[in-house]
DNA sequence: ATGGCACGTGACATCGATGTCATACGAAAG
DNA sequence: CTTTCGTATGACATCGATGTCACGTGCCAT
């Protein structure tokens, strides 16, 4: 209670009148002492406020009973939802996550991670980077990875069909007539950036036409970058009909530029829901991509692994999304200035 | 799978025809060591891929390089980017972060925060709940709290003065002829909802008015929560003009409960921005609560704290906040319907 | 020459908890 | 009455890195 938190185990036990070890078998629950003992021993836990120091029992057991988390960024809502599913489920099993987030820098994120494996977590669940991971071959810690494939590692991985997923999208918005459809994505060397596109290219080419590099902007690594390159597209002479932004922050970007610019008559179909998305006028069409839902696969499959199974080790697990029309990619093609004339 | 990492300290002096004292001299930086064997050691630690075990450090040092950080929940918002930049300036000084929620139970924040001492954290940000913190009065752990005072411990915390903008807010909205002002906060049993809506009291009885109990929407802990209420007030008898929502989620609820029943004409100031708070129509007016700077004044006085320094650790620092006026807060009292009549 | 000193080095104990193995005891089995 | 066995217990080594302290060497000042 009042101590300054200098109580060992063999404070606890002197205090109990037995050994350290015996001690550290009521602390553990094991079932060889007597119950004599072991109230006695619980007693003096609680009167000195014993608190086990989880880095001396790590030390000697070789591993800790936390799990590691790395995400790219912690301030990315997509990867905050994640977070809080993750420890919500952590918790319910009374094992305690450690967060590390990498900034997007790959040197970091190779920092982090061996930090954590340095730290002996019992697992880890990584949102990689655009990293090289084969520096992790030859670690024992179960690790399952989220969202994107690993480089350098061989396993199954928690995605969604990006490819897939984004041509359907591109798709939805050329049935409303839309030829010219802008793509706004992150860099290309993150590989749900590569296929997202290439999902765009596939629509695209599916329509019978020629990709138009001036309406493809690469590179939004934030909502302040893509709202800047949106805004000089849209003044540039020939700007797209529709738009669909391949991630859900690119979105916030050029759901601003549309509205501050008041050219919220483009068409925009959005990867990834976002915050408020529901109530702008014209209310956002998204593709679902719910961090939650792979939060809990994701983590399913590392508790599994952690109890020694590890039968799925090698499986991707696809996760379908929903395509939710709100309005703003049920917009049609305006009638041409031209036409009107 | 191969090579489980057991490198150690000793194999690396082993190699390097070394003790591991020696070693560990280089691997810490001690200038004492003659350069050749600096080299030699260095090519081992190199060769062999050599990582210090994180947990046999601390346990002899009886303190860990990282620090601690603790918040009600990694979801919202602006906790979100309070730990982006907490993590940021962390790593500047080369120094890794726990993160650990406490998803709002008292219960849970002492495990968290027993868990990270026990993990001999050499210092801690704490974003306090609702709980006690007593247990915490005898610790030397350096800690500094964040947003809200911690009951049970006497120290300086980082914080607005919540009871002032929340009066300056509600009368802003006066000052627009609103006099049916409503309410929405979170639960009273946190300092910031307490102080808020004592601002707003404040603020009503500075016009000369009644506190109407009806128009305030109190224990609204979510976005979720908020709407509903608002809904259900909106659609009482004698709905306000205008609203004072206590906290940037709550206001999230606030908005969507306006815009989905077409009742944007009400007048809206939010305690915290939000994202797209400023492209919806009207735009949101906010109280503008950063939870960057309050980060970076709490991280800047945590490392003072950890060089030893201790002087300010007694005074509060109490951070400024900016209205931003966008709309929503602006909008005049709606024309009755009995004086059109 | 020699005592002092700086410097590089390593043997050893230590941090706190726990795995291994041995022991003491009483009960059941022969 | 002895052997065997199960149960409760503790002595001791150990996990890996580092603080303490002592030692040996070479150099300088006396």
């Amino acid at each position: 209670m009042i101590t300054s938190h200098a109580v060992r185990l063999s404070d606890v036990a002197e205090a109990a009148g037995t050994s350290t070890k015996t001690a550290s078998r009521v602390i553990n629950g094991d079932p060889r002492v007597s119950s004599a003992t072991r109230a006695r021993v619980e007693a003096e836990v609680e009167r000195l406020g014993y608190r086990v120091d989880v880095m001396a029992r790590t030390l000697r057991r070789g591993v800790d009973d936390a799990i590691g988390v790395v995400v790219p960024t912690i301030g990315d809502p997509f990867f905050a939802s994640m977070l809080e599913e993750i420890e919500r489920i952590a918790l319910e099993r009374d094992i305690s996550i450690l967060i590390a987030s990498n900034s997007r820098d790959a040197g970091i994120e190779r920092k982090v991670i061996e930090g954590l494996l340095s730290r002996k977590v019992a697992g880890m669940v990584i949102a990689p980077n655009a990293a090289d991971y084969t520096f992790l071959r030859t670690i024992r810690t179960p690790t399952v990875f989220l969202d994107r494939h690993p480089l350098g590692v061989e396993t199954g991985v928690v995605l969604v069909d990006d490819f897939a997923e984004a041509q359907r999208a591109v798709s939805h918005l050329a049935s409303f007539g839309h030829r010219r459809i802008a793509l706004v994505v992150d860099e290309l060397d993150i590989e749900t950036s590569r296929l997202r596109r290439a999902g765009y290219h596939a629509s695209i080419q599916e329509l019978g036409l020629e990709v138009d590099e001036t309406l493809e902007l690469i590179g939004c690594i934030d909502a302040a970058q893509s709202e800047r390159r949106t805004r000089e597209l849209m003044s540039s002479p020939n700007p797209p009909t529709a738009i669909f932004s391949a991630r859900s922050e690119t979105s916030l970007g050029v759901v601003r530029a549309l509205h501050l610019t008041n050219r919220t008559e483009i068409a925009l179909v959005s990867f990834g829901d976002f915050v408020t998305a529901d109530i702008l006028k014209p209310a956002i069409t998204v593709l679902d991509h719910n961090p939650r839902v792979l939060a809990r696969i994701a983590m399913d499959r590392l508790l599994e692994r952690l109890d020694g199974n590890a039968e799925n080790e090698d499986q991707d697990v696809i996760v379908p999304l929903h395509l939710i029309p709100r309005g703003s990619g049920e917009l049609p093609v305006p009638v041409k200035r031209e036409e009107v004339a």
